[in-house]
DNA sequence: GCAATATATCAAGTTTGGTTGATATGTCAA
DNA sequence: TTGACATATCAACCAAACTTGATATATTGC
């Protein structure tokens, strides 16, 4: 059966897989992936002034790959999960051998 | 049993998915995933001047998303399924909920 | 060797991204 | 309401990344 799915657009691959692009924010997203943490708790393990993580967040908010949540003074920060399986599911996509009879051209 | 697998370096991370955080690039992976494809073919395709294809086809390969095999006056480029694998090796890993029982803090 | 073709590299300019320090916003506790 | 704390936003600066056009390198066929 051929390949059919389509791909969300360049654009917006190139958006989630920027989000990961910068090594304070794969720090983060490392430590995200124990649990949910707040700033201060993030500012102490990755080493980074407060408005530099702020940042960052903002970052990986944008993209979607981390969610918060507003609990009195204190911003939890979570990862979600679902971007991470959208960027995963690209990167199944474009493995080699794919597209097994999707293409009029017969290239693959 | 606790999570004991080490990840790769934050800045080793953060480098391939630099790799993917433009949008000419992600178009370049989507059309090498349909097998190598020579400079030419991309021109054509993703619409980008020689030199500019060129400087990202270079941006991919230093990453280790592509490689590169010379035939004749042709540089063939094709996807490197290995760094892909790695690449999905960190968005499983950094699920949440892949750290039961790892740390001492009890925080997962 | 010479001309043509395919690709890489370079330099200059522009744009985007990251850092820092200062200030603003929002929440709590007294 | 005031002061303290947690976080976000802003402006200025610097660095990295991208684009473009020109030139260099490598290969082929004549």
């Amino acid at each position: 059966m051929p390949h059919t799915a389509t791909l969300p657009s360049a654009a917006r691959v190139a958006t989630w897989f920027h989000a990961l692009s910068d090594e304070t924010r794969v720090e983060i997203i490392t430590m995200l992936s124990h649990g949910e943490r707040c700033v201060c708790e993030l500012m102490d393990v990755v080493g980074a002034a407060q408005s530099r993580l702020s940042f960052h967040l903002k970052a990986l908010r944008d993209a979607g790959l981390v969610t918060d949540r507003r609990d009195g003074r204190w911003m939890y920060y979570s990862v979600n999960r679902d971007a991470l399986d959208e960027m995963n599911a690209f990167l199944q996509a474009v493995r080699p051998g794919k597209h097994a009879g999707c293409c009029d051209a017969g290239c693959c």
